[in-house]
DNA sequence: ATGAAAGCGCTAACAC
DNA sequence: GTGTTAGCGCTTTCAT
């Protein structure tokens, strides 16, 4: 008398179909319905037939929750951003949610917006999903919060940035080089009196590093000189951005090239120079970052620097999936690197 | 012999911490670890202090799977949209991730890819999981799928448009008004010779019905003409754009005025025109859609179309928590508008 | 090739 | 305010 109870109980609680309702429809027992959807092949094709009838009939989706605690694959990966808005992550988070798709696995995206307070949280949110991988961008990972993702021992890729020492895997890029490169383009083409428009955050600080370092070793700048820099206030804008060039010409009247931290940035800087008059190349060279997909339409068109976010979210995913799989990486860093995309504007 | 021989086995097994053994270091059961996390204002002060204690020490991290399970509540909410990369849908996405985490929930991101054939799979993995909500966005969803949807009696926000017969809930706008508006804003401004480079999605043929049954009414239109229309593939690129406006031009030399279905289709418009030395907007008036970040920024700045999606977002989100709670929509569809931003490209 | 039993880690329901 | 018992729905393990 119980048993039939407890069964009725089961249909009328939650009213979601479970394997037992499939099996009892098919006439098998639970573990063959599971069988049919995860290891079909280990089933006789006749049965097989029965279940997934039994399946369509009864409109049964497997409770993935419970799937996932049993064998401790969630099949979930999870992925944080700074920020999804800015166009630089697009492409980024687009391949890797592609990739993740070819391969079954679904992507849990997390916003950390720079607030640190928030960050451990979201980690313990993230964590206690027991996803099969985790892809991190952008975040100074507190002590706190690293450590409990190394005690985790979840596959971890850190991306965009080439983290000097990774928990884990990374794939990324040297933004210190990115701003050397820059330099040393300018300073070929004759330019002497550059200055930086940039975001105030932790990776265009990077690029204005590498592009002062660079000036320095080409004499550009005297002793405990530093390139002047306009800091423009996460997030940028284009009227900050115009503004940061009004300033700049403020204090250095003669100034021939900028190099900015985004590709929107810089278009607020070809505005500003529009509106005073200012002749873009010949008066003031600009150059971008991001490559983002108006560079190529604006007046002039941007030079600009270019990252390939498909690769690296390709990439990284590629890699967790490899590691869900328990084989080893072969090689846990990537850099791919960046190209200057020379256009107009310098 | 059995039990201690099973709890090290539980140690040993997956290393991972569990409530028993916080409760074990804490000298308590494993439900007051439980309450300790979710209702900690049930408990005496301390034992909350000494289950907080213990939970440090041992590095315990909530298995959510487990929660979830058994309290039927996953805590998270899933969105498909057809991609992520274009920058429409990023304010959306942003803010609805933003309103979710200040109530605890976790965002699970889908794309669609316009692909029907994965369509159900996505809808498998998500149903699955057993979101608190799901939000769709421009997925034609097959019967099938509507189906599925249906019978999970998972709460669902559609977006972006305002379907005529929702799911269940929606927060979007009424695309063919767009087309309307922008038409007769052209007509008013005094163009006649008309036409339209729109990428080829539902939603912009929706807002070009709109155009064409506006210019219809408008007496633009001699029976049976339609606007002529250069349908750019998608993905839309500035190139294909630019070939947009030379076809068109092509077939009526004449014109004056183009309606874009992006902000970037205008772009790439907006550079076919000075490179063919057409004056904008003296000559040829251009609008586009979306206004995006760099629409303020080009020249001439880009009249366009402004959806609020920070809005769509955190209304979505909010109607799907509202749900979770058990409460119902007081306002179950959302018409959010939109308005046409004046710039000087018409 | 299929089934029975057990248990993943947590919390609802009910005791006390 | 705290503990005991049971079970969420699935899959691992072992048996046949």
């Amino acid at each position: 008398m119980a048993k039939p109870a407890a069964s009725r109980k089961r249909l009328a609680t939650r009213g979601g179909v479970t394997v037992h309702d499939v099996a009892r429809v098919a006439g098998v027992s639970p573990i063959t319905v599971s069988r049919a959807l995860n290891t079909p092949q280990a089933l006789a094709a006749d049965t097989l037939e029965r279940v997934k009838d039994a399946v369509a009939r009864t409109g049964y989706v497997p409770n993935l929750l419970a799937g996932g605690l049993r064998s401790a694959r969630s099949g979930m990966v999870a992925a944080v951003f700074p920020t999804v808005a800015g166009p630089v992550f697009a492409s980024l988070i687009q391949s890797l949610t592609d990739t993740l798709d070819e391969h079954g696995h679904q992507l849990m995206l997390g916003q950390s917006g720079y607030r640190h307070s928030r960050e451990d949280a979201l980690l313990d949110a993230i964590i206690g999903r027991r996803p099969v991988g985790i892809v991190l961008t952008g975040m100074a990972h507190s002590a706190e919060g690293r450590r409990r993702l190394v005690a985790s021992r979840i596959p971890i890729v850190e991306t965009w940035d080439l983290s000097p020492s990774p928990i884990d895997m990374a794939v990324g890029f040297d933004h210190e080089r990115t701003g050397e490169a820059v330099c040393e383009f300018l300073h070929a083409r004759g330019r002497r009196r550059m200055a930086l428009v940039s975001g105030d955050d932790q990776r265009a600080r990077r690029r204005a590093a590498g592009f002062t370092r660079a000036a320095r070793k080409l004499g550009l700048l005297a002793r405990g000189e530093e390139i002047p820099t306009h800091w423009v206030p996460a997030p940028a804008s284009l009227a900050n951005s115009r503004g940061g060039l009004a300033a700049l010409l403020g204090k250095m009247p003669d100034l021939d090239a900028v190099f900015c931290s985004s590709d929107l940035v810089a278009l607020g800087v070809l505005t500003e120079a529009y509106a005073r008059g200012l002749r873009v190349p010949e008066r003031l060279a600009v150059v971008g970052f991001g490559d983002l997909e108006f560079a190529d339409g604006v007046l002039p068109a941007l030079t600009t620097v270019r990252i390939d976010g498909a690769r690296m979210g390709r990439t990284a995913a590629e890699m967790l999936i490899e590691r869900a799989a328990g084989r080893t990486v072969a090689e846990p860093i990537v850099d791919v690197g960046f190209s200057l995309v020379q256009r107009a504007s310098a």
